[in-house]
RNA sequence: GGGCCUAUAGCUCAGUUGGUUAGAGCGCUGCCCUGAUAAGGCAGAGGUCACAGGUUCAAAUCCUGUUAGGCCCA
């Protein structure tokens, strides 16, 4: 690889890396060694956990929120890898679509259908295809470049013919039980183009028109208003009164009867003023929901009423409202999606006396033939001659028209295919139980909910690139129909070969067939489905289930899932429609486990847009920090489940916080490994053996595995990653440094330490992030260990051991590291230098006592002091004392009264109390006239000293500096200054850490004496062989020279 | 209009089963330390925990409502 050092141990880790160049390294060997399917021949055997690729649409450029959901994909499969489970990662790509097409209509300049049937649909779909395979090269790119291993060389593509008839064979299913239909969908549509129009374009043709506002009297003819009221119906298309079908009211809303003394109308009640005016009287009030099925008179009789239908009565609505109108809403179902909807739950029938083209039909009376913006003056004129039109404004507003030609658009009833799943709503809230969401509240919020709204599955399409919906109809007699599930059985039907037809359009569309002793030709409905099908179909279309060989098998040991993960809009997509399709069809949900991922936003915390600018595109990002630090953020930074905001700042706060510390530790274990010639394998002492320091990081390493472990069986890589950061921060800035001594010289102990520290840690860092622990794997640890692994993703996930753990420890260490931050404060308060040596210090605090000798050295080291008396030593009159209430263990005690008690105990003589605590183990204090008995737990004492000390305090817990120095302690410390000079010299002339060097050095006065005193201890730290005081005139070299402290010195890089 | 999420320091975010000095990192200022580190330590400035009620001895935390933002659906 690059140039590192080889030794008989470790690879030197070199301090400075670049992450990136390193990262590149890591792909090549990777690549070289075939390490991904490595690890799944290896786990052959293991037990399958299943995750399901879900496909991200071939369209556009990979941006920063798919690599987001695609470091959950990696992560898990890598930790349940090296569980030894068995997990298969077959990638994939949803190819078809609305979003395809609009893409080649872009880049061919396209305006529409029209221009698509102009061009060809063969060829159009052929450009989709190349448009697709394109885009598919991009996230191939960028999937590599951040070490998502998936198998892409077998990916699923939901345009492959295997898979087209994998969803007809489903598809099948579903028909076959009756389930999929045809029925009318309303849609914004154009008559002019003769095209429905998406959410997306309807979005920008709104314009202002002004259109009329009609009031129009229903007649009562049931009910107990039956001949004497009306009902009053607003409405802004008077041409939809032609099919009138019904009126709508709400339920739970007032509705009245008002007069002026001549009529008698029905409004909603907090309507009344606004649609009737002045001059009318409340007669009567009652709930919207008494008057259902009331009859009335239709507006108009232009139109051929079927023979059997029903209609023309009041319906019940929740969507109605009484914002505006009069709350009394017609229902025409051709003409809008919620009267559909309430017409269905009521089976009226959907007349639709407007053609394709917007004209009315020619045998409709009075109207016939006129286009149904035109026929509203009409049909004013002849309400108002009827004595039926309240009243008629013109009204301003803005209405949708078609984006291409400014065509006012209707809201049209068009045949469309559904899927029933209404009908098995049970069945999917069932499954959703069965489900494990995280986070947890989307199973019965967002998710949930929307299963409980469930609505039918409209699913086809009038497009071009998609798969064909597979139903041959009888041009003869429409009821006939066949749903085809195989090119084989297509090619049964039209007596011919089929297998090597693409079963796109316009290929399929072509083919027709009859059927003896039936009279009419058998034609595809003009149809593709929903591109969300396709996707939920993916567990057994992805196989080529059931028609290819083998498929049947490999289907049933991959279903269900164990785990999906993909961003929060996916609810109402994939995560539905992969629940739906597979509960219909195989009468089960497909996943067990989902993780539900928020949005990733720009810096600037707005949606990522090329229009505002702030697009991050992966690959640049990855090459600028590191795929490791984007991954480390995707899966541990903020909660990942909600929405957060990605950055170059955050991505380097990674790089420099948690992976340059990890990497640096490792650094630094090489680094005095290698100068004193350890590598592990030899005689170490056992972990009870070590010294207390380094039983703690075995037991908080120890500890962390155990952790780590469950956090990532329920998938909580947030918490996995903060226990991951904390535990290299301990390691470097508490273990290490503290450690700093033991290394220089090489003891055993230590380097084991660290090393077993970093080996199990890499381990655990390794899912999340897999190059720099693949590095440091390869220098760190498989050098040294005789049965490693070729790779970090080919070993074993690390075992707690218990034994190690030790709580009793990690308080003890705590509280050293609690007592040594009082300490520095101290320091820093009394303006004392940390080098300069202190006599002694107090210290107060609960379990000092117990604490091991060789702890409290870690503080006295720490704080540069030379002894320590417990405070409580010190006579009561040197001290103060203060008692305050722990309230958390108080209240569990007292409840209510616990203020009382508090406040008593604030109130007590502190010295008695404490002193009664310490000697007896508990106290006693008055409480409204009667004593209670406390123990230590419930009460803190703090101790401070009076005079003479630099005090800090906290929580109970003091420390006290005695800042008397000596002329002794004042030497020692000029020693020390002594020793940073020469040090700080060391490292400007460029010498190694373990470079000998020879010291000359002249002083006078108080310096001298204390150099010439601590002189052995100076050599030995700063690795003189020699060191004389000499006469620096004329001296070779360099003289460095510390006004401050009256010392000259030369130094040279001793031989040997 | 409905469902869900979010609101804590200038910024990014923690905050366990409610417990009395609300934390960390970044950034800023000053000081200190340095045989690994792009590091580290101490101190300072910076908070009515969105708002209003309620429950409780005790609320950032539980409940209700309001406001603002976001996502999805109508």
């Amino acid at each position: 690889m690059s140039d590192r050092r080889q030794t008989p141990g470790y690879t030197v880790v070199l301090p400075h890396v670049d992450l990136p160049a390193m990262e590149r390294e890591i792909l090549a060997f990777w690549q070289d060694n075939d390490t991904f399917a490595r690890s799944l021949a290896q786990t052959e055997g293991g037990e399958p956990w299943t995750f399901y690729e879900g496909p991200p649409t071939a369209n556009g450029q990979p941006g920063v929120h798919h690599v987001e959901a695609r470091v959950f994909k990696d992560v898990f499969p890598r930790f349940r890898t090296m569980q030894g489970r068995h997990v298969l990662r077959k990638a994939g790509w949803d190819c078809h679509g609305l979003p395809v097409e609009i893409a080649v209509e872009k880049e061919l300049g396209f305006n529409g259908k029209g221009d698509i049937e102009a061009f060809g649909v063969a060829q159009f779909n052929a450009r989709c295809r190349e448009s697709v395979e394109r885009h598919v090269g991009e996230f191939e790119r960028m999937t590599e470049r951040m070490g998502y291993w998936v198998d892409m060389s077998a990916a699923y593509r939901t345009m492959d013919p295997s898979y087209v008839e994998s969803v007809w064979w489903s598809l099948k299913q579903i028909f076959d039980k009756g389930l999929l239909v045809q029925d009318y969908r309303v849609a914004p549509y154009c008559p002019r183009c003769g095209t429905g129009l998406s959410d997306h374009e309807l979005a920008q043709g709104y314009e202002t028109v002004v259109d009329p506002s009609v009031y129009v009297r229903f007649p009562l003819t049931s009910g107990p208003y039956a001949g004497t009221a009306s009902l009053l119906v607003w409405t802004t298309t008077p041409w939809t009164l032609v099919s009138n079908t019904a009126v709508a009211v709400r339920p739970d809303v007032t509705y009245v009867t008002a007069t002026d003394g001549v009529e008698t109308l029905v409004v909603a009640d907090p309507l009344v003023g606004q649609a009737l005016g002045e001059g009318w009287t409340v007669v009567d009030r009652f709930a919207g929901a008494e008057m259902e099925r009331w009859r009335y008179q239709r507006p108009f009789d232009l139109l051929d009423w079927p023979a059997g239908a029903d209609g023309h009565f009041v319906v019940l609505a929740d969507y109605v409202t009484t914002e505006d109108g009069t709350g009394l809403v017609h229902q025409s179902p051709a003409f809008g999606a919620d009267d559909l909807a309430v017409a269905r739950s009521y089976q009226l029938p959907v007349l639709n006396p407007v053609k394709p083209d917007g004209h009315f039909a020619d045998d409709v009376r009075e109207v016939g033939g006129l286009f149904f913006k035109t026929a509203d003056k009409t049909l004013v004129r002849d309400l108002e001659a009827r004595g039926l039109m309240f009243r008629h404004l013109a009204y301003e507003h803005a209405y949708p028209h078609c984006w291409r030609c400014h065509t006012a658009l209707l809201y049209y009833a068009l045949p469309s295919w559904y899927i029933r799943t209404t009908q098995v709503k049970d069945a999917l809230l069932a499954e959703n139980e069965k489900t494990t969401w995280v986070p947890e509240n989307i199973k019965w919020g967002r998710y949930g909910d929307w299963l409980h709204n469930n609505i039918d599955w409209a699913l086809s399409r009038s497009r071009y690139w998609g798969t064909p919906l597979p139903i041959w109809v009888n041009d003869q007699d429409p009821s006939q129909r066949v749903c085809v599930g195989s090119l084989a059985e297509l090619g049964e039907l039209a007596g011919r070969d089929l297998s090597g037809t693409d079963p796109h359009r316009p290929f399929v569309d072509d083919i027709t067939f009859t059927k003896h002793g039936v009279p009419g030709t058998f034609r595809r409905v003009p149809e593709v489905i929903d591109g969300w099908y396709d996707s939920g179909s993916m567990p057994f279309a992805q196989w080529g289930y059931p028609h290819a060989e083998g498929s049947v098998e490999t289907f049933e040991r991959a279903f269900p899932a164990a785990f999906i993960s993909e961003a929060i809009d996916q609810t109402r997509g994939w995560f539905y429609t992969l629940m739906a399709v597979n509960t219909i069809v195989h009468g089960r949900s497909s996943y067990e486990n989902v993780v539900c991922l928020g949005h990733i936003l720009a810096e600037d915390g707005r949606k990522m847009s090329k229009h505002l600018g702030n697009i991050l595109e992966p690959i640049p990002l990855m090459e600028e920090h590191g795929a490791d630090a984007l991954r480390w953020f995707m899966a541990a930074s903020g909660s990942p489940w909600q929405m957060r905001r990605v950055g170059h700042g955050v991505l380097q706060e990674i790089v420099r916080k948690t992976l340059l510390t990890y990497w640096n530790t490792a650094s630094f274990l090489t680094l005095y490994a290698d100068a004193n010639g350890w590598a592990p394998g030899g005689e170490v002492p056992a972990p009870a053996q070590r010294p207390l320091l380094d039983r703690w990081m075995l037991s908080e390493l120890n500890r962390l595995v155990s952790d780590v472990t469950a956090a990532f069986e329920v998938f909580d890589t947030q918490r996995a990653g903060r226990l991951l950061a904390s535990f290299v921060e301990d390691l470097s800035n508490w273990y290490v440094r503290r450690s700093r001594r033991r290394f220089w010289a090489g003891e055993p102990a230590a380097l084991a330490t660290l090393h077993e520290s970093l080996a199990t840690l890499t381990l655990l860092m390794a899912p999340i992030v897999p190059f720099v622990t693949e590095r440091l794997w390869q220098d760190v640890v498989r050098p040294v260990t005789h049965d490693a692994p070729e790779s970090v993703h080919l070993a074993a996930w690390p075992q707690a051991d218990g034994a190690l753990v030790d709580p009793q420890l990690r308080e003890q260490v705590a509280l050293v590291r609690r007592l040594v931050e009082l300490g520095r404060a101290a320091r820093a308060a009394s303006k004392v230098r940390g080098r300069q040596p202190l006599g002694r210090a107090l210290v107060g605090a609960p379990g000092w006592a117990t604490l091991p000798e060789e702890l409290r050295r870690e503080v006295a080291d720490e704080l540069n002091v030379l002894a320590f008396e417990p405070l409580s030593s010190a006579a009561g009159e040197l001290v103060d004392h203060s008692v305050k209430g722990n309230f958390r263990a108080l209240g569990k005690r007292f409840g209510k009264d616990t203020p009382t008690v508090a406040a008593a105990l604030a109130r007590a003589d502190a010295a008695a109390l404490a002193q009664s605590l310490r000697t007896t183990g508990t106290a006693s204090v008055l409480v409204d006239g009667s004593p209670v008995t406390v123990s230590p737990e419930e009460v803190v004492v703090t101790e401070t000293p009076r005079e003479g000390w630099a005090v800090e305090t906290a929580a109970g817990e003091t420390v006290a500096l005695d800042l008397t120095i000596t002329p002794q302690l004042r030497r020692a410390g000029l020693a020390r200054e002594a020793v940073r000079l020469v040090q700080e010299a060391r490292k400007a002339s460029g010498f190694e850490v373990t470079d000998r060097i020879a010291l000359r050095w002249s002083a006078d006065g108080e310096a001298a004496a204390a150099i010439e005193e601590h002189g052995a201890a100076i050599a030995e730290e700063v690795l003189a062989r020699s060191f004389e005081k000499a006469d620096l005139l004329g001296a070779e070299g360099p003289v460095h020279r510390d006004d401050g402290l009256g010392l000259a010195f030369t130094l040279t890089r001793s031989q040997q």
